[in-house]
DNA sequence: GCCGATCCTCACGGACCCCTAACGCCTCCT
DNA sequence: AGGAGGCGTTAGGGGTCCGTGAGGATCGGC
């Protein structure tokens, strides 16, 4: 669970940075709103915390230029307690606003209740392709062949990003903008040479014949598509 | 867009409902804590609207009993301000909490960015041709046959295209003009040759009997025609 | 400061899709 | 009945996209 922690007040970001990673979070700092929607690009963050009043970008900028291309939970931070200000916020694509000063805890408790709503996907599932057992959360891959000789299968961070994109959406077509919007951020989203590459490890390491694929397929002109079942193709 | 307004004062309720309902949102009431699970089960609302200090059973309870089987927001509304009763209610699953007395617009705010976190999903639109069945945005299309076994059948860009636009107008007449404009771009507008192709390749891909269309009809001089039940021709 | 892993760049061969062209059949008009 | 136009079908070429390999750049750990 990765979090940004927008904030240009010293003092606030060192207390709840502290804090959060107690709590078992990975924090990423932006001291301004063009570090943060950079950040949010790049780091991949599982929740965004944003205080509004940044230098360089109005705090609504970010919050729209982030949402033009992610889901992400962002929770507003403020110092501002009229409701004009929150309606804003909330209507450009935040997902939930605290004022400050808040009560810790209650901030932890709201972080949890946007966490709990993303990772819905009942994340102990273990997913299957042929005969090997992928665990997303674990970030493990192990092989149960018949010889009963268990083999494991290492990904790089940007095949496992890669790899929980296609597992979360099985049968359906992945276009090349979603892939390289959702693994190399929106700023990238035409470097379909990176896809290639990426498609083709995870072939080479999961496939059990990598120049004929069963499961990664590729849809000509339009992505590619992760077939979990065996499915006969008609029509020529 | 249903709410389930979950609140024993009879002014705030009264007040509630007229504002919800002067925006466009149907309002299904309930007066204590046992109704409130009652209507949750069995009014299908798409939010819940929860005063923690209801009658019967506790509130703390009622969204326990209805994250037992729902995902849907409950947005909690409560005239306790301690934060220990915030991280009860958010931790038992809730998903916000505001605090009485709020801002109106404030409220409504929230519950917009509640109801557009859930509106993504559940969009896979499935139309029938014959046995197959397509999904859109999936970019699939099945066939169960008598044996259960699954096929699936391919189609290129272009036929998506020209197949999307079939599926979306059912029953009605579609011009050459239109289909070229539409799929080809205006500049495109006059050269039927495409049409007869791509519409021949959907035939062959999509009819049980491509050389006596069923689905695609040809309208001669005009244009095309998707007909999605069985029609039978009367007339002479 | 060295080393390994990971990420990206570049170029080439091949597959696939889209379009062009031509031919046979049907319907409608004259 | 003859002719013309529209529609369906087939084969083939050009261009774009995809797969693959090697090599350099960057980051983190020891």
């Amino acid at each position: 669970m990765r979090i940004l922690l927008a904030d240009d007040d010293d003092q606030l970001q060192r207390a709840l940075r502290i804090t959060l990673a107690a709590r078992g979070y990975e924090v990423v700092a932006a001291r301004d709103g063009a570090e943060a929607i950079d950040l949010a690009a790049n780091a991949h963050p599982d929740l965004i915390l944003l205080d509004l009043g940044m230098p360089k970008v109005d705090g609504l900028d970010v919050i729209r230029a982030v949402r033009a291309w992610s889901k992400v939970p962002i929770l507003v931070l403020s110092g501002r307690t009229d409701s004009a200000e929150k309606v804003d916020a909330l209507d450009a694509g935040a997902d939930d606003y605290v004022t400050k000063p808040f009560a810790m805890d209650e901030l932890l408790a709201r972080i949890r209740a946007r966490a709990r709503s993303t990772s819905g996907e009942a994340d102990a599932a273990a997913y299957a392709i042929g005969s090997l057992t992928v665990d997303l959360a674990a970030k493990t891959i192990r092989s149960t062949d018949a010889t009963g000789h268990a083999t494991s299968v290492r990904l790089t961070p940007t095949e496992w990003r890669l790899l929980e994109l296609f597992l979360k959406n099985p049968g359906k077509l992945l276009t090349r903008q979603m892939l390289l919007s959702e693994v190399w951020g929106p700023f990238h989203a035409n470097d379909a040479g990176y896809l290639r590459l990426y498609v083709a490890q995870l072939r080479r390491k999961l496939e059990p014949t990598p120049s004929e694929p069963r499961f990664f397929l590729t849809e000509p002109g339009m992505g590619y598509r992760f077939e979990p079942g065996a499915i006969e193709a008609t029509g020529a």
